[in-house]
DNA sequence: GTGACAATTGACTGATGCGTCAGTCCAGAC
DNA sequence: GTCTGGACTGACGCATCAGTCAATTGTCAC
């Protein structure tokens, strides 16, 4: 051994500067110099430690998914009542700060790059049964407490979780209509329809 | 004036083949040597109609939403009944041929490059609005007859809206959680939650 | 100090692909 | 028959980048 270990800071760096480059001009634009450049390293460094371009924009959207399940993990659990688990889960996707407008930015291009990538597909599968199965799971919940109406709690999510990618996309393109605010209120309203009037 | 004018077929060539390239491998692989190759002609003519590249994408961006347009507008209006405008309307967003296929797949790289491109974020905000007005249209007409529950109708409209769009796309990712009959019961579903119980 | 090795550099290479351009082809005008 | 000009070609120039590599630096062990 001979100059102490520096790998995993220096992963996460360049990570850290993917993403930021990703979110700013897209993957599309991204350039290895581009990222080089951002965490303050050399081109041959980057390369170092991501043999190809391929390798570390896989390692980004891996990172992204890890990143996201940690967040939502126990704001999800912090709650009791499934409604507030459902409101909570739903909030913590508007896209109101850097991290979660950046993690955004990365799903979208994930999609995009997992049309003609197997295994980015594989990652995606990933990402959504995750969600999907969270949200049917506090659905169903709240069905046996009589919060939610009934009907299949799987359809029920997969409608959820498809709405708010919808909507978190039309507001990172910037849409006049569709606003943070605007979406924060289609959630509300979403989740009022599958109440019972009992609440 | 010599040689009758073909500019108008090439043209459409030249685009149909460009929509097929990008379904294919997507906009970041495409070459315009592949869309020479696919429409028979060379890149120089290519050229010759689309200066660059970006122009080309753009026109094939734009296409897409006429074409879209045009195949919805008279199916929405073939109903009298709300319920079945919705129903068709959510119905010619399934991605069940080749037709529909292409075109969400044109979409879905038009939501990725108008994430940095001014220009495809106002053709975006164009698409968006259309499909929001008309579904809310709908709704507002179906409130007035009773048939659909209160609520304001442009939050309704862009709840679906949005679903569509992430419910598609996970379609086309090949989800094997999200297959098309999949979709296609969260769609019944949604319109279900928003009937009233009077249906 | 010296050897060993991880970490880092940045100039370089080789491939790729957009856009150009000099020239060809051909249908109609006269 | 000749001229005109739109349509078309495809080889080539040139810029751009991903990835390489020989050289260098920094840190630890002994």
């Amino acid at each position: 051994m001979a100059r102490p270990s520096v790998e995993a800071e220096r992963r996460e760096q360049i990570l850290a500067a993917t993403r930021e480059v990703v979110a700013e001009k897209g993957f599309r634009a991204m350039r290895v110099a581009d990222v080089a450049k951002r965490s303050g390293a050399s081109t041959g460094t980057v390369h170092y430690y991501f043999e190809t371009k391929r390798d570390l924009m896989h390692a980004a959207f891996e990172w992204n998914f890890h990143a996201s399940q940690a967040r939502r993990t126990p704001l999800v659990e912090s709650h009791d009542d499934p409604r507030d688990r459902l409101r909570a889960f739903l909030d913590s996707y508007l896209p109101v700060d850097d991290v979660v407008v950046e993690s955004w930015y990365m799903w979208i291009e994930l999609w995009t790059a997992a049309l003609h990538d197997e295994e980015l597909r594989e990652l995606n599968e990933n990402v959504y049964g995750e969600w999907r199965r969270t949200v049917a799971g506090i659905i169903r919940d709240g069905q046996a407490r009589g919060y939610f109406v009934s009907g299949d709690p799987v359809l029920l999510a997969n409608g959820l979780v498809s709405m708010v990618d919808g909507l978190a996309l039309q507001v990172l393109l910037g849409s006049r209509s569709m606003t943070l605010d605007q979406m924060r209120r289609v959630c509300e309203q979403s989740v009022g329809l599958i109440l019972t009037d009992g609440d």
